[in-house]
Order: structure tokens, then C-alpha cells, then sequence
DNA sequence: CGTAAATTTGGTGAATCCTC
DNA sequence: GAGGATTCACCAAATTTACG
């Protein structure tokens, strides 16, 4: 059977199987293996039945029958080594954040040190803690869950618990907001019933202030330690004099000023810079090529963009080859974890019908162009508008997007829909 | 009505306090 | 003394108000 597999949102590779898998577990092994994935990853597939939405591969038997599209949903973070008993330096997480995304390449040790690529996981995957700790939390869950009387975490339990969280934490962003702090700690006392707080609220609100504590004070050590990505927030520069005129990252930056990559500096990076620079001049430009070399260097790039703030000019003559529509959806994927596209037709769904309900309201306002387009929309059958089948319809939609643009300007000055 | 100024709000790092 | 908790000054974004 043919598969066609969304890695992501620039690798989606085309899969023949010699016969239907066993089981979703067979499948993921052979995906793994002729696609040089990770393991931690789980399928969704587009199900016919429901106008091709995604849905997740939980029976094989799901799985339609000569031909498929998945798509590869990164896990969160597997659990830190266990044998790895506190006192880690603290750079090493910033080594640490390696791509749990990347496609396992010879060349993915270069982008080691960039952040994964991996969203707020829905649950956070509490790591394991140093065997001591374990042991002592699985004992003091067995006596919560006979007596209901939670753990007296003494202070050493704490820091180890504090201190692994917030590193796994730190392998996904730097600044959590509150509600994915709180998530942690949620998940946390979820993990291991022993730390809840009776009679408060929630029974995990004094751990999301510690964990809050606790990632300030570390965000201090890493600054210390000289990881720019906290350094760059400093705002009152002891020594050194430096003026920051630097603006901490907005909400959607995850990647904002990431180290370079283990052993990369400026100059190793500026020279496969210039390889690129040689590349775009080609008549065939080798895509992989490129793709690899702006990853591997998207910390230089980020370092100009922050540091030197440069005019758009001199970015198109230094990185030329992030004007391709592909890398400009890769690079806005890495420093914000979105994919612009999917993104950007999720929403065009979503504001598709309201939109659609007031042209039909108001089809005068909107001139000839509109009525016309929604006549044809008309003559399609029922069940194809209802399940907003527009979509197949590129002419119409592109219409459709420069009237959303026109409404929504429209609207936000009226402001009155 | 649109823009500029003023004010509020939320979040930060640094310094310091406090407890084990 | 280490490290979690608290306080405080500061900044910038968001929101409100004032003005032409």
C-alpha cells in the first residue's frame, strides 16, 4: 500500500509498503526504520469518513485501505537517564536541547543545540527523578492512596523534583507562561498523588509558585553560566556596561536568541553562511542543501536579526535563501513553533462561514464580484457547502481571501459586527 | 474620528530575606 | 552556606483618556 507521511511541515515523504501492517506498532517500526525517525512519536491519519480530518491511528483497522496520508505527532520529551543523580552542571541543558524532531540525519548532531522543535506538549511528561527520590515517592503514594494523607516533602526531595522539572522545561522554552506552568505542576501532582496540597483549591497551586521560583533562579544561573538566550533579558547590565536595547521575546518567540550549536562559532557559521550565498547563485539550487545549512545556522542568523537589527535589505543580501517560501515558513516555525500555513487555513476555516453568513447579509456592500461568487457556491450540493468544501475551489478562495482582508479591515474599523 | 499622551497592567531580574 | 521565597524597581505592552 501507498503512503504518503508528513514529517513536518517542509518533509512529508511518499512511502511504498510491501502489505498491510500487522499492527499501528509494526507500522510505526517500519516508518521509523525507512524514514530514519526517532522513536516518540505517535500517527494520525486523514480520515475519509470525516471529510479527511485528522484523527488519531489507535487500530490499524482504521487505516484506509490502498492508499493513506499520516502525520508524524512528535511526543514530549522522554524522561531524563535516571542514573543521572543531581548536581548537573547547568549549562548542560542548554547543550541538552536537542531535536526531538529532527529526522535522524548524519548531519542532525550540527543542530543540537536549537531548541526542539516541539510545541507545549497537551500533557507535560513529568521527568524521572534520581532513583532515592523515586523510591521515596512510590512508597508515599502507596500510603496516600490507602490513608489519603499526602507526603512531607523534606528539602532535599524538593530541589531534586524542582530541579528536573524545570530543566525538562527548559527543553522546551525558557519562559513558560503561567498557564503552562501551571500544567506542570498539574500533571506533576497528577504523576504522583503524594504531593498534593489538601484543602487548596487545586492541590498544586504552592507547587506552580515553586516551579515559577525555581525557573527565575535558574534563568539566573544560566546567565551566569553565559547562555544568551536568558542573557539577552538582562536589563540592568552590573558590568561589562553593555546597554540592553535588547527586547526580551514576545509571547510567540520560543527560539528567540538560541546558543549556537556545540562546538559552531560566529566564524565556523558565517563560513556555511557563504556556502549558501555560492548555492542560491545556482540554476539549480540543491533544496536539501539549503534547508540543512539554514538550520544549522539559524542562530547566527537570529544573533544579526537581534543584535544588529539590520534593514530587510541587508537581510536579503546576507541570507538570501530566506526569502524562499519554503524557508520563510521554516524559519517562522523555528523561533515560534506555528505552522504559518496550516495555520493560516485553519483560521480561513474557521472564519470562513461567519464570513460567508454576513457577504450573503450584506452582499450589496461588497460589490458584484462576491454575488457572482457566491451564486456558483449555491449551485454546489448541500453536503459539499455544508462540510465547507470551498476549499477544492482555489479560484473562489483566493477571491474569498481578499475579501476576508477587506472584511476585516472593514470590520475592525466598524467594529461593529 | 484618528492620533498622541497618560495610565494601567503584567512580568522581569536583582537583591535580599529566610530556613534548613 | 545553599537555595527557596520575597520584595522591589523597572520596563514595555495594552488599554484608556485627552486633544485637535
Amino acid at each position: 500500500m501507498l503512503l504518503r507521511v508528513h514529517i513536518s511541515p517542509t518533509n512529508i515523504r511518499r512511502v511504498e509498503l510491501p502489505e498491510r501492517p500487522a499492527s499501528v506498532g509494526h507500522l510505526k517500526s517500519f516508518l521509523s526504520e525507512t524514514l530514519q525517525l526517532k522513536s516518540g512519536f505517535s500517527l494520525q491519519f486523514e480520515d475519509p469518513d470525516f471529510n479527511n480530518e485528522l484523527c488519531n491511528l489507535n487500530d490499524i483497522k482504521e487505516l484506509p485501505a490502498a492508499k493513506a496520508t499520516l502525520k508524524v505527532l512528535w511526543e514530549a520529551s522522554p524522561p531524563l537517564d535516571s542514573t543521572d543523580t543531581s548536581s548537573v552542571s547547568s549549562l548542560d541543558t542548554a547543550s541538552m536541547t536537542s531535536c526531538q524532531n529532527d529526522v535522524q540525519s548524519p548531519e542532525s548532531s550540527v543542530s543540537r543545540n536549537l531548541r526542539s522543535v516541539e510545541q507545549w506538549p497537551s500533557t507535560f511528561n513529568i521527568p524521572a527523578f534520581s532513583l532515592d527520590v523515586e523510591l521515596r515517592l512510590r512508597k508515599a503514594n502507596e500510603i496516600y492512596q490507602q490513608t489519603k494523607k499526602p507526603l512531607n516533602v523534606p528539602r532535599d526531595m524538593k530541589c531534586e523534583i524542582l530541579d528536573k522539572i524545570v530543566q525538562a522545561i527548559f527543553e522546551i522554552k525558557a519562559y513558560p507562561d503561567a498557564y503552562e506552568v501551571q500544567s506542570v505542576a498539574s500533571a506533576l501532582v497528577q504523576k504522583h498523588p503524594c504531593l498534593a496540597e489538601p484543602g487548596k483549591r487545586t492541590g498544586w497551586d504552592g507547587w506552580v509558585m515553586s516551579i515559577k521560583f525555581k525557573l527565575g533562579n535558574y534563568r539566573a544561573k544560566l546567565r551566569e553560566a553565559g547562555c544568551s538566550e536568558v542573557s539577552v533579558n538582562t536589563k540592568r547590565k552590573s558590568h561589562e556596561g553593555v546597554t540592553a536595547t535588547i527586547k526580551k521575546p514576545k509571547r510567540a518567540e520560543v527560539n528567540f536568541l538560541p546558543d549556537h550549536p556545540e562546538g559552531q562559532t560566529d566564524d565556523s557559521l558565517e563560513e556555511v553562511r557563504l556556502i549558501m550565498i555560492d548555492e542560491m547563485k545556482k540554476k539549480r539550487i540543491d533544496s536539501t542543501l539549503i534547508q540543512q545549512k539554514m538550520q544549522e545556522t539559524f542562530s547566527l542568523r537570529r544573533k544579526e536579526v537581534v543584535e544588529i537589527q539590520p534593514l530587510v535589505e541587508e537581510i536579503r543580501e546576507r541570507w538570501p535563501a530566506l526569502f524562499l517560501k519554503d524557508e520563510i515558513c521554516m524559519e517562522f516555525f523555528r523561533i515560534s513553533n506555528v505552522d504559518l500555513l496550516e495555520k493560516f487555513n485553519m483560521s480561513l476555516e474557521k472564519y470562513t462561514t461567519p464570513l460567508l453568513k454576513l457577504y450573503r447579509k450584506r452582499t450589496d456592500a461588497f460589490g458584484e464580484e462576491i454575488k457572482t461568487l457566491l451564486d456558483k457556491l449555491d449551485e454546489q450540493s448541500p453536503t459539499q457547502l455544508t462540510q465547507c468544501s470551498i476549499s477544492v475551489y482555489t479560484t473562489e478562495r483566493r477571491l474569498l481571501r481578499q475579501h476576508h482582508m477587506y472584511a476585516s479591515r472593514h470590520v475592525n474599523r466598524a467594529g461593529q459586527y
